[in-house]
DNA sequence: AATTTGTGCAACCAATCGGTTTCATTATAT
DNA sequence: ATATAATGAAACCGATTGGTTGCACAAATT
């Protein structure tokens, strides 16, 4: 199965889980209780974003912590990268456009 | 119909057309010519990626030129700010962050 | 040992997605 | 005026998505 973090930031849900876990590792069913829909639900969530190593699970007992993983949310700042330069010499910001580029 | 930036980047298809259309604006017709699916699938992606404001259209004639809005492309930027606090940390770049929180 | 708790997985289902083919419309060229 | 070119929109289709329910299993509690 394709996984991609681009495709696992689509879904809304999946962009709350992370927002929560960004604060502090959670289990399944502490997250579960944050939204409508089953826990089950929830834990599909959670799988995706294991999948595309948004997510590692840490085992603790019967209980599962899932915490973020923030190198891979890096992947969605170097893409977008390659705009950056554009919105901000655009803005006028073009000194510091100017600047980076010297340094590369 | 519920377009936001999120959906709309998650397909492979249009985050090349937006790699595409971020360097030189282009017309449909010039756009179908890098992909190989049909003049009209890239038509579609181009109506996903304009009714988010990721494009815009603009006509020329008979030709519509697409141009890239990178005020859109920002708001993903926003989004990545509440994780960029916690790799910058986790990189060892504490300074950075604090320097930031400082500023705030 | 028996029960409860935390979790993942599979089967099913309606909705959405991305593609194709066909058709309508408007601007340019002959 | 007629033909061609550039484009969007609709109808259709198979694949994927995100949700549900039901079940299995291991760890903790009684």
């Amino acid at each position: 199965m394709r996984r991609d973090i681009f495709q696992a930031i689509a879904d809304p849900t999946r962009r709350a889980i992370l927002a929560l876990i960004a604060m502090q590792a959670m289990t399944p069913n502490a997250l579960a209780q944050h939204f409508d829909s089953t826990r089950q639900a929830v834990s599909r969530h959670l799988r995706i974003l294991t999948e595309c190593d948004l997510l590692k699970p840490q085992q603790q007992g019967r209980e599962i912590y899932y915490t973020l993983q923030p190198e891979k949310m890096k992947e969605l700042d170097q893409w977008l990268e390659q705009f950056r330069k554009i919105w901000e010499t655009r803005f006028g910001k073009l000194d510091k456009v100017l600047a980076q580029m010297k340094k590369e």
